[in-house]
DNA sequence: TATGTTCAGATTATCGATTTTTTTAAGTCT
DNA sequence: AGACTTAAAAAAATCGATAATCTGAACATA
């Protein structure tokens, strides 16, 4: 079977990987919310899969600390709170900065044309209001860091990207964080780092996690999500 | 059930858990080596367990970076190398540098006492040369990382560790790396810790792991290794 | 000779059923 | 009533079997 009739079938993956992806979704928007218990046959049903792929789904996301196993009695959700919240942006920050300064110590035109691109699709996804505007989002900040040649990082980065943005999902959409101007945040972000600035991406990087963190912080504080 | 009564009958977690600690024992010390294919049914028929168990236990060393998945053709023990090897040494100083000296900040009697007392039950360990000196001496090192309020961190740090000493395993303990002075190093890291010295606490730390680090390193250079 | 194709054998992924464990709820005793 | 036991129901963990997929060798083709 070529690759096109592959793509044809729709045979994009096991069901396993379609269970995780689901899954993580789910987890990550807040459909399943913090803590909740997450039954395999409910989750079969509502999935239309069988048991082994949804059990091996949530194993994986229990390393992603999007999940908890509890000893003989299943999964949940991974719960919320103000520690866990602060430990994510630290880290984040930490490990972002160390990332990007890799990634632009390994700067080469091809990356930069990729920042610019992932940028580019972002802004238009915003623009028209697409429902991928997060995919893309991810991506362009994913793709700052992707020529730091340190793949454990860089997994590591992505994981607590994921971990932070649920926080935002869960502080809804309604919360527009796009009502400050992240555009001009993002722009002052691309633009340095292609200059090889990396003290000025850096510092722009961190600005824009941290004006985000603080106000979810203080979302938390007030008790206003879980 | 009470604790002590689960400890007796000997029912220590499900055959996952066994499962999965078993598999990454196997591959940490270097009894499934790098690149391996690790088939089911040869794995299950040598732990003496169902295929269940052990794909699950695949599943969940994958995200410890220590098993690769491929896509529909199982799973392998994860591939060595020197840029790995480096990229963990690098990693493991900047998480256990930010991971003392958060624990160091949060210091108080309980946890001093708990670094004394990991710190003798490893040495006595070594002096008897017994076989769980590995087990201790990890137990001492994420002690002294253990007072720092960050759960997350904590996980990455030893993940990292476990794919660090994975490379002394297969260094051979013939390379016997304690015939450096270890115990030195080890008593200064403990000494300064306690002494509240972040600083010095750090640098020892570090120094520690760097020239393990750079030892092993000339090895993997050369070829020694794989 | 190099390239592509087919087919058996091996292996993985998935399913359905069984076993074990936990939870819930009712019943019993003090 | 409150604490303890026991029985039934629910759920998770595991197993055995089946379906899907991959591998590699033998063969055909250009």
């Amino acid at each position: 079977m070529t690759a096109i009739e592959t793509e044809i079938s729709g045979r994009d993956g096991s069901a396993t990987h379609k269970a995780y992806h689901r899954l993580r979704e789910m987890i990550v928007t807040g459909d399943l919310r913090p803590g909740e218990k997450l039954k395999i046959d409910t989750l079969r049903a509502r999935l239309s899969t069988g048991a082994s792929p949804i059990r091996e789904a949530l194993s994986l996301l229990t390393s992603d600390n999007l999940v908890e196993r509890i000893d003989q009695r299943g999964f949940r959700a991974a719960e919320i709170s103000a520690s866990n919240f602060t430990e994510i942006l630290t880290l984040r920050c930490t490990l972002e900065d160390l990332a990007l300064r890799e990634s632009i110590a390994h700067a080469d035109q091809q990356w930069e044309e990729a920042i610019v691109l992932a940028h580019h699709r972002m802004q238009r996804a915003k623009a028209d209001k697409k429902a991928d505007f997060e995919v893309l989002h991810k991506a362009f900040h994913m793709t700052l860091l992707a020529n730091a040649p340190s793949p454990i990082l860089l997994k590591f980065c992505s994981q607590l990207y994921d971990l932070n943005i649920r926080y935002r999902y869960l502080a809804g959409s309604a919360l527009d964080y796009q009502k400050r101007d992240v555009s001009e945040e993002h722009s002052l972000i691309m633009s340095t780092a292609i200059a090889r600035d990396a003290d000025g991406a850096s510092a722009s990087l961190l600005r824009h996690y941290r004006m985000t963190g603080d106000f979810l912080a203080g979302l938390l504080g007030d008790g206003a999500l879980g």
